[in-house]
DNA sequence: CGTTTCGTTGAAGAATATCAAAATGCGTGG
DNA sequence: CCACGCATTTTGATATTCTTCAACGAAACG
């Protein structure tokens, strides 16, 4: 699981996965001593970074790839917690607060990762406190996106997480030269439905909805957003749209 | 809102709201700098203390009393995002995130708490390392819990999540000495309602269930459990009670 | 060209919210 | 001590939202 292999290097010297930007503060010293985290290793989609309820030993840095954070339950149904991206971190948490993991980290897409081990990174919090000040950073917007997350998915029907989800995914592409037609995405149904945090089948219809009143297009693997500022509406509290 | 007055002190030095802990780490002169920490407001329940969508000026420290933080929707019904207690702080994330406070937060019992401006804060944090690494740690304490908090609302039926709550509040209680009987509580069933994420119709027919099945026994604004392991039962997943 | 995966659609069923009303508890003043 | 009135809690009936099961069409792939 994971193919051993190094990081690019820069300057002749090791460069640290993105996370350049959070451990940008330790001394080349301290960076040695967080231990083997020049070995990076590649995962294929679908594999499993973070067992949940194995100790924590490990954080480990996402050099590329997209990684989604889960609770499987016995039956399967698993919940998505948080997905992260390069730079980011996994396992931080647990670390920190010494439990064992809480969530399974599993890979969305060919991913590289390296690993530090929990002794290490404890160590560069202690010895860095500038390190230590990102992270909290970082901790405390991981907390408010958490709580809207639960927020939403108390108060919001799917139809309006659905479009949330949509429009976040449209204002992040900041490559809307044109005004009149919109953006596509592309993402497997199932995909969707789990950041939607609904089923495959609720997901589609919610959809259809959107496509039948002209806010959206669909158009085989990529999703048209034809009027955003309806998309908007729908992605209001109150408003209830059912029915075939 | 709040009437002003002195925070107990010991030792003829002013003493620090039970945010001790937390900022014992600060010497005398850094305490002083945190500003007028020591000029602590009583405040009666149900006042909000923090408004949401509102600049976060400064982080709060609990003295005494409860709080509960939540995100009101425009039509009234309320989330629950979080409660603090004692030793406690509010608005830390968003100080932290410099982002407009993302919640409200409103009293629940009589409570004192003194206010920390948001730079005194910052500044405290900066100098301090070993704050900083305090509230690291209390952090992602907290964010697992948010999300634990999600994936049970995600994937537990009312019942179940009514069962944790009542298990999580007797555990709580190290006063049982007697095996035989079980723990009574006290608490509006709106406000366990609240917490347990639902309606009080739905709430009171969870401990319906609980109380025919001979888990608890409801007396008139306490509830004994009288068998603890029963009640765990129903605190797990799959398991479905309805009907009358 | 079958086979497999993915997406959509329909119909039935479950869980929970909502609305309305009865019941219970509780403090107060007679 | 009792009666009254208010607030909380419970209960019932209904509505709604969502999931689940099942089937079908279509694109993807060997």
């Amino acid at each position: 699981m994971g193919t051993v292999f190094r990081c690019p290097r820069q300057n002749g010297r090791s460069e640290l996965c993105p996370a350049k930007k959070l451990f940008s503060c330790l001394s080349p010293g301290q960076v040695a001593a967080l231990g083997r985290e020049r070995l990076a290793r590649l995962f294929r989609p679908g594999e499993v970074l973070i067992h949940r309820d194995t100790p924590a030993l490990a954080v480990l840095s996402i050099h590329s790839g997209r990684v989604k954070l889960i609770r499987s339950a016995t039956n399967g149904d698993d919940v998505l917690v948080g997905l992260r991206g390069p730079g980011e971190l996994l396992g931080v948490r647990e670390v920190l607060s010494a439990v064992p993991y809480q969530v399974s980290a599993v890979t969305l897409e060919p991913s590289i990762l390296c690993t530090v081990p929990r002794e290490s990174f404890l160590n560069a919090v202690q010895e860095c406190p500038e390190l230590a000040r990102r992270l909290l950073r970082q901790l405390a917007e991981e907390t408010l996106s958490t709580e809207a997350q639960l927020v939403a998915r108390a108060h919001l029907s799917v139809a309006a997480r659905t479009a949330r989800l949509l429009v976040a995914l449209t204002d992040r592409r900041p490559v809307t030269p044109g005004l009149p037609a919109a953006i596509p995405i592309s993402m497997g149904r199932d995909e969707m439905a789990l950041r939607v945090g609904t089923t495959r089948e609720s997901l589609s219809r919610a959809l259809h909805q959107f496509a039948v009143r002209g806010a959206v297009k669909l158009e085989g693997g990529t999703i048209r957003v034809v009027v955003p500022s309806l998309l908007e509406r729908f992605s209001q509290p109150e408003l209830v749209y059912d029915g075939s």
